[in-house]
DNA sequence: TAGCGTTTGCGAAACGTTTCGACCCGAGCG
DNA sequence: CGCTCGGGTCGAAACGTTTCGCAAACGCTA
């Protein structure tokens, strides 16, 4: 018994007996034999160890962010590989030199990818191969899995304009040098316009708040400037706690004075609220999902080199909370009830 | 110039002179060499990958858990090594099995770590070295990080007392057959007891709630059989909603009527309640970091076979926010004001 | 029965390191 | 002046696989 008939046998590599492979496999079992994966990646370059990269957590960590990570895991493990979770602190392109270089990583996963992403240039000219969840401004040639977020906006404003609103205001991010070059900040504000446009629902983009006391003023200044507005979407949990707060405290109430949908944060999140809101909810466990699925596939020798790269477009889910109703009477004077 | 030569230079593994050492890792900078982690780790039987293993997020994972794994990977990554995620689905000892017998694996971090665990005595019994974030019912002999409930409940109800309170009731998790065994569901309540009793105060431990509904019930039950509480401590987020939401329908209001503390959640989450819950903020970037670096230094092997497994306890953050009051007057009758 | 193609098993090389015993050379000691 | 000791270097073996060229055995056909 040869060991390079042993190894036919358990890969499959060239046809083996079945007799034989019937003998081997048995005293593979038998002895609980697990081939050692580091010989294996030795000759044969193929580790099954894929590298996910994300940015040491500036801006704090969220539920979305948790999913993408553990969704990719199931997804890759259920294929057969494993996941290495490479937090890049200060240079990720040295990060990323280092890892690929030791020969340890058969591809890399790409978290929190910027309009303009260095890694993705390093990747590209390196030749490793990759994918993204989210995507850079060109996109082109490399697979990614992102929002949709021309869909996504299309079914909130559906949402509010099926209500009767005809206005709508959105608080995005604050435009620090972060959240400005940050796709979903850039295209999530894009996509609204589009799409209050092509309803012809008046639109107040220019609005931003990532803290409570932000959400509040913003509020404030609506209630004072625009009282014509009776639907707000909001980014950032924080500051749809403080528009909550500013409309308590103008003794206004909420769906009844005001429509508030949460824009790209989950139901678990979204529920929190008193009352609980409606929410626009990432597909956070998909796109992990495909993100992994589209590096495996890239990976797999039959593909051959001719791979087109996938890229994929998912929806938020809209789930309507307590916080969507009618425009208040009385609206285009600022005046509730 | 012998590879091995070059081996010595560059791990110091043994004197090499200073000129040589000089020429060498001059050329190695010029050439951008990098060693091969897997014919490392073929030999040297060291692949500095440690697995993170927690289970496919049953629960739901909050924030905390994926502190754990962002800060254990980061204190892994400062001292070299790379944390492999590791979910596991339905058997966690096959998994533990697969994952150690490939030789991948240097140790492991268990997370979400039950009172009986299985995948403990597995570890043991295979001598694989591991840490946990938690820990067992009798962690004797291994090496842990958990939360100091004992200390953090001490500080609950210091806090309480300091503002005036007599009583307090504890609203825990459900007692599912999963909570039932879980260490954070069990230790807590018995703390809360334990230093309820030490401080004089009258505790009330046999509440449950994991949902908004339940946190409301639970709320009704007290406000109509025992006025006398005038402070509660939460322990699901959710539940929280549903208090306050009770307490509201009642009329009452935090914190003038009621106390409510919320238990082992974050700040992150503590802020997004109106008004702004005080919290006891677990460790979790600590606790990560923790089991990580004790891992690590297990597999030092200038640590020696006679190491002592280090355990360690980090109390939560008593963070005060604006639910905390002096207990209402007139609790004794149940009738605020 | 000789010739030929096909199936199946074998052995050796290679992957890129670490490890370890052997070896060389100069300095110190008797 | 010869011997020893020790710092410094070298070469070969080993780690556990995959890969690939070869050869053996087998069943057909002519």
């Amino acid at each position: 018994m040869a060991v390079s008939t042993v190894s036919a046998a358990l890969n499959g590599t060239r046809p083996v007996a079945a007799a034989t492979r019937a003998r081997i496999e048995l005293a593979a079992a038998d002895l609980g034999y697990r081939p050692n994966l580091l010989a294996r990646g030795l000759v044969s370059k193929r580790t099954g160890i894929l590298a996910l990269l994300y940015p040491a957590p500036n801006r704090g960590f969220g539920l979305t962010e948790m999913q993408f990570a553990t969704s990719a895991a199931e997804a890759a493990s259920e294929a057969g590989y494993h996941l290495l979770l490479s937090p890049d602190k200060s240079d990720p392109v040295a990060e990323l030199r280092h890892l690929t270089g030791v020969g340890l990583i058969e591809g890399v996963l790409l978290m929190e990818v910027r309009l303009d992403d260095e890694r993705v240039d390093h990747l590209v000219a390196a030749g490793t191969p990759f994918s993204m969840i989210g995507r850079t401004r060109q996109p082109a040639g490399i697979s990614y899995a992102d929002i949709d977020f021309a869909a996504t906006a299309r079914d909130a404003v559906d949402h509010i304009v099926g209500l009767g609103h005809r206005t709508l205001a959105f608080l995005n991010h604050s435009p620090d040098a972060y959240a400005a070059l940050y796709g979903p900040t850039v295209r999530c504000a894009e996509e609204f316009a589009v799409a209050a446009g092509d309803r012809g629902v008046e639109y107040l983009g220019d609005l931003h708040a990532d803290s409570v006391e932000q959400g509040r003023a913003a509020f404030e200044w609506l209630a004072t400037n625009r009282p014509d507005v009776t639907a707000v979407a909001v980014m950032n949990d924080h500051a749809a706690v403080g528009v909550l707060g500013a409309v308590a405290d103008r003794g206004w109430r909420v769906p009844e004075d005001l429509t508030l949908l949460l824009v790209l944060s989950s139901v678990e999140v979204a529920r929190m609220f008193h009352p609980r809101l409606t929410t626009l909810e990432p597909p956070s466990a998909e796109l992990g999902r495909l993100g992994a699925r589209m590096l495996i596939d890239q990976l797999q020798p039959d593909a051959g080199e001719g791979k087109t790269p996938r890229q994929q477009l998912v929806p938020c889910r809209l789930v309507v909370g307590e916080s969507s109703g009618p425009p208040r009477r009385g609206a285009e004077t600022g005046v509730p009830e």
